[in-house]
DNA sequence: ACGACTTAATTCACGAGTTAGAAAAAGCCA
DNA sequence: TGGCTTTTTCTAACTCGTGAATTAAGTCGT
C-alpha cells in the first residue's frame, strides 16, 4: 500500500478533475452551479474554467436568463476536442467504433472472424481503426486512446486470459501498441458494458452497484465507491462461477455447481433438452427465445424457466448479502430476454434468499443499452481517465 | 456520487496523514527514510514532523548511527498521547478495553450478561469504560474514542441490527453517546477482527483481502484497496448467508443453502448428530473440538469434518473468484481449529473449485490473533480515524 | 587532537494554489 | 438614463511544498 504525497499541482488537477466531471456528467452548466455543488469559491470555478476554454476542453454553450439579472453563460464540454475509439472483441466478431466525447457514434466498422486468433484480432482491431478513422474523417492526433474490450480475464497490463477464446496470457495491449502510437486500453468486456450501463444506463447516480450480465456465459462488473472494483490482479467479477449448487452440474471451467451451469443460456437450453424436449430453432439465442415463448403455458419448459429464475434469484441475493449494493442491473442477451418477462418474480425470489436488511437497500433493474454498449463502454476508458486527470492529455 | 474540492489545507491534512501513517504502521523511521517513501520533500517531511512532534503525537526515539555521517533521528507515535477503548458486545459478555496509542492493553473488565437487553448492554459498555479508565489512570479527556463491536449489521450512524441478539434496528451508536463525550464508533464484529488481523495478524500488508470468520454463525470482512469495504448501508460481507446449496439445509437466516447451514459449527454439529451419532461433550465448542478428535479415524467424524472442508472451500473459491483477493484468512473459534488441522487439505480443495487465473493470485492464510482480537479491533477504530486526519483530534 | 569528509536536518525565498471581498460586467425594469 | 439584481473577474492575503543553501552532528585518517 503505497501512500502517496500531496502536492499542490495534486490539487490543481484534483480540481480541474471535479470541474470537468461535472460539467461532463451534469450536462451544461453555469460557473454558479459548479461552484455550488462543487463547494469551490467563484474565484476559482472562474479560474479553472478559463483555464479549461482556453485548451479547449470545455466550451460555453449559450446563456440562461435569470431573474433580472446576468444571465448564467453555460459551459459544456466541447464534443469535439478529442475522440475516442472502443473496440469489442467477440468470439465471432471485433467491432470498432468511434465516437466524440459526447458519446455519439461517428463510424462504426465490423469484422467477422472465424477463430479468434490473437494475431488476427490484432490485424482486425488495426484495420478498424484506420477504417473509422478514414470513414469520420477525424485527424488521428485528436484521439484520446482506444478502449480494447475482450470476454476474459484481463491484467492490468493488457494481458488477457480467455478460456473461452482460448487464450492464455495473451499480452493483447503490448501487441496492440506496437501497431499504433494512440494509448490502448484494455478491459473486460463485463466491464466496459457495465461502465457504459453505469454512465448512460440503468446504473445512473449509482455508487455501489453490480451489473449483472447473462448471455451463454455469467459474468458481473463490480462498482464500489464509484468505480470499477478490479480486485488485487483485476480479476474480480468472476461471478459466473461462484458456486450456488455444491456438487452439481459441471460448468465447462472444470468445477461444479457454477451459477453459469445453471442459468447460463446454453446450460438452460442443455437443461431443458436433458427433460427430452426438443426446440425447432438452432441458433442459441433463437432456442432460448423460444424456450421463452413455450414458457408462457404450463410445461416442462415453464418449469425449466421458474428454476432458472430461481438460481439466477439466489445469485442475486449472494451479491445483495456479500457486496450489499444499492443496485443491482440484469444485462446480457439472455438476461434482458427474462429480465423483461420475469423482473418482478425475480426481485421477489431475490427477496426470499437475501437478508432482509441488505435487500431493502438494494433496487434491481435492468440494462438499458443493450449489447451494443461493449464498444460504448470501452470508448469511456480513454474518457475517463481524461475526466480523473482534469483535462490533460496522456504526454 | 459527491465530488469535492480539494483545499491547500486538504493537500496539508493528506500529508500529515501520510506521515503519521508511515511512522505508525512502520516502526520507528528516520526523515529520510519518511521523505524516500513518501517522496515529500525533505523540507516537507521536517516542517510536518516538526509540527506533529510539538502537537505531541509524534516523538523522537533515539538515533541510529550512520556510516560516518550524522546520526539519523527515528520518530515513533506517542504511545501516551491518547488511548483508545475497544469493546465487544457478545451474546454472554461485554468486554472494555483500554489501550495506548500502540495498542498495549492497559485495562480490561469483562461483564457477564445473561440476556443482550440493548439498555442493559449501554449500561455495561458506559460502566466497563468508567472503570477501565479508573484502574488504569487514564484521565478521561486523554481517551481519543471507543470503539464498539456487535456481531450484526451496524449501519453508517450506528444503529444495530442483529438477529442473534433479537435486536432491530437499536440506534446502539446514539444510546452510548447520550452516556458519555467520548466518541463512539460502532461496527461489525466481523470487521473489528478482520481489522486487527489487517493490521497486526495474518492481513499484514495485503490490500485486497477478506479475513472470513467461522464460528458459530458465518461472517467475513472484505477489505478492498487497503480499507474496509462496507457496502452502500455498510452491510458488506454477509458471507455466512450466500447460498452454497441451492435448495439445501434451511438457514436460520430463514433461507435455505446458506454456507452458513454447512460450515457453521452448530450445523457441522447438527449434521453429524443427524447420523445418528452422539458425542459427549454438552458445550458447543467443546463439542466441536471432540468431533475434530473422532475424525482423526476414518469413519462419520471424518465424512462430517470432510464435507466441511468441502463446503468452506467452495465458499473461500465464491470469494476468490468473486473478489479476486491477494489473501484470504480463515478465523473464528471454529475456523481456526479446522485450519489449524486442514489448511493445506483446505487450500488444495480451493483449487479445485476456483478459476485458475485469480486462484493463483490468492494467499490462504489462518488468524494470528485469537478471539480476543474483536476489542483490539474496535479500539483501532479512533486509531485509524486519527491517522486518516493526520493526528489533528476530533473537535 | 585536528581537519577532511559524509550524512541528516533545517532554513529561506519562491512559485503555485485557493479564498474572501471588492469591483466590474451584463442584463432587466421603470 | 439610472437603479437594481445577478454573474463573473480581479486583487490582495494567505497557505503549502520545493529546491538550494546552510547548519548540525557524526566518522575516520593522520
Amino acid at each position: 500500500m503505497e501512500v502517496r504525497r500531496t502536492t499542490v499541482r495534486d490539487m490543481r488537477r484534483s480540481n480541474r478533475s471535479v470541474i470537468l466531471t461535472g460539467i461532463y456528467r451534469d450536462g451544461p452548466l453555469s460557473r454558479q452551479e459548479l461552484s455550488m455543488r462543487t463547494s469551490l469559491s467563484p474565484a476559482s470555478v472562474s479560474n479553472l474554467v478559463t483555464e479549461l476554454i482556453a485548451e479547449g476542453v470545455v466550451e460555453e454553450a449559450g446563456s440562461v436568463e435569470s431573474e433580472g439579472g446576468r444571465p448564467r453563460v453555460l459551459l459544456r464540454v466541447a464534443r469535439e476536442f478529442r475522440y475516442v475509439v472502443g473496440a469489442e472483441v467477440g468470439e465471432t466478431r471485433v467491432r470498432v467504433e468511434l465516437f466524440d466525447l459526447a458519446m455519439n457514434v461517428l463510424a462504426t466498422v465490423d469484422h467477422s472472424i472465424d477463430a479468434p486468433e490473437p494475431a488476427m484480432v490484432v490485424k482486425h482491431v488495426l484495420e478498424g481503426l484506420s477504417s473509422v478513422v478514414a470513414t469520420s474523417g477525424v485527424r488521428s492526433e485528436l484521439i484520446l486512446g482506444v478502449g480494447v474490450a475482450v470476454f476474459g480475464i484481463v491484467d492490468a497490463d493488457g494481458v488477457v486470459h480467455a478460456q473461452t477464446l482460448g487464450w492464455d496470457a495473451v499480452p493483447l495491449g503490448q501487441m496492440l501498441a506496437e501497431g499504433t502510437d494512440i494509448p490502448i486500453l484494455v478491459d473486460n468486456g463485463a466491464n466496459t458494458l457495465g461502465q457504459a450501463e453505469m454512465w448512460f444506463g440503468a446504473g445512473r447516480g449509482a455508487t455501489d452497484a453490480v451489473v449483472a450480465l447473462v448471455g451463454s456465459g455469467v459474468g458481473a462488473a463490480l462498482v464500489a465507491g464509484g468505480s470499477s472494483y478490479r480486485g488485487t490482479r483485476s480479476s474480480a467479477g468472476e461471478w459466473g462461477h461462484t458456486t450456488i449448487v455444491y456438487g452439481g452440474r459441471s460448468c465447462r471451467c472444470g468445477a461444479a455447481g457454477c451459477l453459469e451451469a445453471y442459468v447460463g443460456a446454453e446450460d438452460v437450453l442443455n437443461r431443458y433438452r436433458e427433460t427430452g424436449a426438443t426446440l425447432k430453432a438452432i441458433d442459441e439465442e433463437a432456442a432460448f427465445a423460444e424456450l421463452l415463448e413455450l414458457a408462457v403455458a404450463p410445461g416442462p419448459a415453464a418449469a425449466i424457466v421458474d428454476d432458472t429464475i430461481g438460481y439466477l434469484a439466489a445469485g442475486f441475493a449472494n451479491l445483495v448479502n456479500l457486496v450489499n449494493p444499492e443496485r443491482i442491473v440484469l444485462g446480457g442477451w439472455a438476461g434482458l430476454l427474462l429480465g423483461e418477462r420475469y423482473l418482478p418474480r425475480l426481485r421477489e425470489e431475490v427477496g426470499r434468499h437475501a437478508l432482509r436488511q441488505p435487500y431493502a437497500q438494494v433496487s434491481i433493474e435492468v440494462c438499458e443499452l443493450g449489447r451494443d454498449a461493449v464498444a460504448l463502454g470501452a470508448a469511456t476508458l480513454p474518457v475517463l481517465r481524461l475526466l480523473r486527470d482534469g483535462g490533460a492529455l496522456p504526454s
